[in-house]
DNA sequence: TCAAAGTGGATAAACTTTATCCACGAATAC
DNA sequence: GTATTCGTGGATAAAGTTTATCCACTTTGA
């Protein structure tokens, strides 16, 4: 019950577009030189943000990924489900079934429990939809992520 | 970002031990065998219920485990937090520290982003603690577990 | 004295996450 | 055309987590 490391590395991702300057396309060399991951790694990141809707893309040359809208149109909602999908947080394997197959059967409730867990899940998803990028992140002086040096993994203080 | 299978096993021993007659201690062994685990593996998740308070033991010769107070006072979040523990679904790796360490320092606010969701899961646990198992779960008539044929893994129609 | 829980450590099987590399095809600026 | 960049997919693997198992020994209580 954890996030997926994928969450926090596409609001970092949405972070950059959002701070290049002119809404000028990033290539995602740019991108996954910062994240420290590989292109194709990053690339497939990019995609399912693309398909999502939280991104888009231009082929060819000055091609590369912007903002689909404004940081204040994206919620953290978009984030999670990108990442996380629509799966439910509770599901079950059919143990009780197993378990009380025979001899027992006062399962007749059986899903009021799944509802119950659904139930308060839909409220964290409700309340994640309340909340957009643009009043959490402030963007102060834009940049154009193609003039700054790239890091490298090494040239970092990685402090975990 | 999913359940860990521990919570449902929870929910079925506490459902047992809801279900055994006059309050009579049941045996680890009687469970693990329903459960189709191993007794030390059982004896392991009791433990974790025993120390949280859901349940008691008794040891020596007519001991085992009884549910430490009746189900209606024992809620989804107790379950929840038991197996899930107390942290945080968000857990930054300090990955936005990384990519931004230099040239960009307009994280000013970087854990309003943490608090976010850190807000979202608060009401997610304030939700599950309304939900008691007495209100969930129906117990029409009481066994005595001593008494049932011990049914093991290969004796059930297990549907995954 | 026996049956039960309590405790801890080593180990492992299965699964999920988090990637990497490679090899294409498709679109576009120049 | 040609170079650059995204689009797509598959095979593979490194690392981490979950989900256990087995064993050995201690403590508790009828």
């Amino acid at each position: 019950m954890k996030f997926k490391s994928g969450i926090e590395q596409t609001l970092c991702i949405l972070t950059m577009l959002a701070l290049q300057k002119n809404s000028k396309p990033v290539r995602s060399s740019l991108i996954s030189g910062r994240l420290a991951v590989s292109d194709s790694y990053l690339k497939k990141i990019m995609r399912q943000l693309v398909v999502f809707g939280l991104v888009t893309s231009d082929s060819g040359r000055e091609g590369g990924f912007r903002l689909a809208r404004p940081l204040s149109k994206i919620t953290l909602l978009d984030v999670f489900d990108v990442i996380e999908g629509k799966a439910q947080f509770a599901q079950s394997s059919g143990l009780s079934c197993q378990v009380f197959s025979d001899h027992v059967q006062d399962l007749n409730r059986k899903d009021a429990l799944m509802n119950a867990f659904g139930e308060a899940e839909q409220l964290y998803r409700k309340r994640l939809k309340q909340f957009n990028l643009g009043q959490l992140l402030t963007i102060d002086h834009q940049v154009d992520w193609e003039s700054i040096i790239k890091v490298g993994r090494e040239h970092l203080n990685v402090t975990t």
